[in-house]
DNA sequence: TGCCAGGCCGGGT
DNA sequence: ACCCGGCATGGC
């Protein structure tokens, strides 16, 4: 029986107590930036590599033409890359947001309801086969819109724990999401809470420029 | 001004 | 199994 890689160092303890340090800093963050489910998922394609701003202007763009909702949305989809054109890559997520409500609504007749009654790793196989939807936005899905225990994983993550060396080598997607829900109680809450508050620490005091972190919450781990 | 932002995919080694 | 370039807009 061999230890990950991952969790030679941040075993419970230092997963427990990270969370622990930034919430006692910044407090509940009341993620994810979005009413409905549905807005959710558009939401976590839209912004990939990209920042929430721009994702945020596609939106309301989207909704000032009253399209947010998946089949109406799916009618009018030669409309989208106007729609989303602020949230970067507009040709490529138009693609994408099209693959997904074709999916959303071939599979679950747009429902998220019916969307929940499927177990967790299935879910996630079938968003995964949805061309453009990676391990992040995949997970963003299930933990956000469909409220899974689900740990997202994204570049944030990877660099305020490599940053406070609390991975020892470079682990994998996978290998991450693991170590975390091995440690952290599977409650969809704390899943959401701890990674809304990596992306709030990362922006405040763990940025890319600044490999400094003066002030960082995780400095006292 | 150049770098960055809540990735993913396809092609090359 | 990695590593890289492409994809695009807007803020600082």
């Amino acid at each position: 029986m061999k230890t990950p890689a991952a969790s030679r160092k941040a075993g419970p303890y230092l997963i427990q107590r990270a969370y622990k340090l930034l919430f006692a800093r910044f407090g509940p963050q009341h993620w994810w930036p979005g009413d409905t489910p549905f807005e959710i998922m558009v939401g976590a394609i839209l912004t990939q590599n990209t920042n929430w701003r721009n994702v945020s202007r596609a939106i309301d763009n989207i909704k000032e033409k009253r399209l947010l909702e998946p089949k109406r949305l799916y009618e009018q989809r030669h409309l989208i890359p106007s729609l989303i054109t602020p949230s970067g890559f507009y040709r490529l997520k138009s693609k994408r947001l099209t693959a997904f409500l074709k999916y959303f609504i071939e599979h679950y007749d747009a429902d998220i309801n019916k969307m929940k009654r499927v177990p967790t790793a299935r879910l996630r196989r079938e968003l995964l086969g949805v061309p453009g939807i990676g391990h992040e936005t995949a997970d963003s899905i299930l933990l956000y819109a469909v409220k899974r225990p689900v740990f997202v994983v994204d570049a944030y993550t990877r660099r305020i724990f490599s940053r406070h060396s609390l991975f020892d080598s470079n682990p994998g997607y996978e290998e991450i999401r693991a170590l975390f829900e091995r440690h952290v109680p599977h409650r969809p809450k704390l899943y959401n809470e701890y990674h809304a508050l990596i992306v709030r620490c990362a922006k405040e005091f763990c940025k890319k420029n600044e490999p400094r972190c003066t002030d960082c919450p995780l400095n006292a781990v």
